[in-house]
DNA sequence: AATGAATGAGCATTCATTCAT
DNA sequence: TATGAATGAATGCTCATTCAT
């Protein structure tokens, strides 16, 4: 197995850890034992529990900046792009349970650290993209022009990260459905009165 | 001083120091250091650090709860209300930064202790007021039929609880501001289109 | 007991075992061991490994200044003076083997911490004693006028410390005996010609 | 490059190491990384780290004490040999700082470890010398009958040995001279009253 | 009500060393 | 010769908690 594989190895591991006992509650020891190997070759391979998590974190970041970044590349109309990172944000957010929860947990003391982390940088970007997408939108007429991009940006992101603490897979609506369900609120919230798509033009 | 009085200080000041530090990173001996006793004396009013963080916690949510009852209570109308209790909740969130930061970052943990704490139980009667609030306005005419209130009202909230991760008070809008925005653009989410206020108005 | 009495008992303690040790071969746990108690209850009196060695190598050095400050006060010849410090000087060392032994081994990089810690005041104190014990003896006319003082104090104190290294209490010579050998020997070197006390005389 | 070659040169890479970080200090990894190699490959040169350092030890006194062997054999009057035996040794401990440093540090400790390695046989030998020189001097009438040949030669040394605590490059006497100063100091102290040497005579 | 001493379990990290390749 | 991965023992220090006084 190579280096890289070992070390995407280590990671996914803790993140299971990580997030059965919260970041403190989890010993280095843990995650070792999960791997059969010795606490101490852990270190061959990160330099800090602290490193580990960031790493973790990073990742599945990471991969959600770049398919958003295609999301904005298509052609699709601005209403329906909202609606689809949504849906892509969800997605993640429960597909990566494990890391996320840990991120929501811990994000600001990992951000406290160094303010020119990679992390940081990342989350900038996320948010970049969403005001990318409000300006489309306005600069289409199908925004309005009064909403203020940064705010909204964060309160569309404060609402799907929320989602972590209350969504159930075994509840009433898959997340498909909740994604459409923000995604049609948060229209609401920024399209021209006239130009609120109809719910299932909205969402995909 | 009163038992009780000096058990309140504790709490007061342990907030403080959790917030400075964390729940993990903050040490009793720190909060003893701040009362200027011994840490063993702690332990007269407290049974244990996670007590003292839980009866940190509950009280301002209690205190929340009780202004949004109260707010529920007036014959202001759904729109004007649901205005004001975002208002009150950014307020809440900013006055009181230190125990909600806890809570934020802790909650889950803590509510997987007991699943019938005094806390799940605030926070699901903030929650049923919420849901009040949506139905009212349904019934007066002024919010749409077909919305979700469960899912609005964790949409709304998880809206607002992220103003925690950004807000800057020193920033370029006050917290009443932000609150405006945020009640404008959820007011336009749940409004039947003819319904939603001016601006101006929606907000008191 | 006092706490200051048990802080003297873990020093005197923690003194033995490094000796035997060294300071780096010694654990905190053998320290505990030796007193009887647990680990973690030695850092109520202490606060880092270092800091313990730094406590323990003050107190001798202390007295040992002490000591000459007495010597030097007295109405002894400058001579006589020089004989007594070196004598001293070596039953210091051989009665507190334990510190000594240590000091002589880390002092360098105890030293290199603080530039103005305790012990390094202490030894330039001890330093200047000598230096005055010279200064005395050349105005006295009994020590050479070109004798350069900084350079001699530190030959002589060298010469003492060694003893550390080879001095054999069962060996031929008790301490006394070679405290005379090396008081005579440093005595010839700075006194003049004609001042070189007869060997009898110079030694107590 | 053979093997010898890279034996030495990493002998030499480790003493710089050690004297910058101590031994205790100083890790493997360190020694490695600054000749560009693994930490592993280092043991297809050495057995240990103790081992590397007793390595690095031994070269330096076994030069020494060569150089003393040779001056030993010269027409030089006996004081002048003494003198130049004290300027060797201060000469030699400025020039492998590194190695006597460590050595002055952890000698002991090496010592014990085997009686009967080559070090403490060096240093036997070394001792040997000057009893060698002292007998020479006293035979030649220049050094007194009645000094205990072992004190003296131990006490000088030891005068030596503590310029390495305190001698400073930059400060006001360069390493010769004080050699000189201590020369002087010492041969006041074993020869005749009416040998002593003037003091231009007695340094080389 | 408060103190001060003691506890004891807990844990991240380091590092010399080994060894298959 | 050299590598790189793995080992595993070692250890200083923290801290919530207890309890006799």
């Amino acid at each position: 197995m190579s280096r890289n594989a070992r070390k995407t190895e280590i990671l996914r591991t803790a993140a299971g850890v990580f997030r059965e006992k919260g970041f403190h509650g989890a010993r280095i020891q843990d995650v070792a034992d999960r791997l059969g190997m010795q606490k101490g070759s852990l270190y061959y391979y990160i330099s800090s529990k602290e490193d580990l998590l960031r790493g973790l974190v990073e990742e599945p970041i990471r991969a959600m900046n770049q398919e958003v970044r295609e999301l904005l590349d298509t052609g699709y109309a601005p209403a329906q792009k909202l609606a689809r990172v949504i849906e892509l944000h969800l997605r993640y957010f429960q597909e990566h349970r494990d890391i996320f929860g840990i991120f929501l947990r811990e994000d600001i003391e990992l951000l406290d650290q160094t303010s020119d982390s990679d992390l940081r940088a990342l989350l900038r970007t996320y948010e970049d993209y969403w005001d990318e997408l409000l300006q489309e939108g306005i600069a289409d007429g199908v925004f309005r022009e009064d909403i203020d991009r940064s705010v909204i940006t964060k309160a569309v992101i404060g609402m799907c990260n929320g989602t972590f603490t209350w969504f159930n897979p075994d509840g009433r609506y898959p997340i498909q459905e909740i994604a459409r369900l923000l995604a049609d609120f948060a229209l609401r919230g920024v399209c021209r009165e006239e130009s609120v798509p109809s719910e299932r033009i909205a969402s995909p």
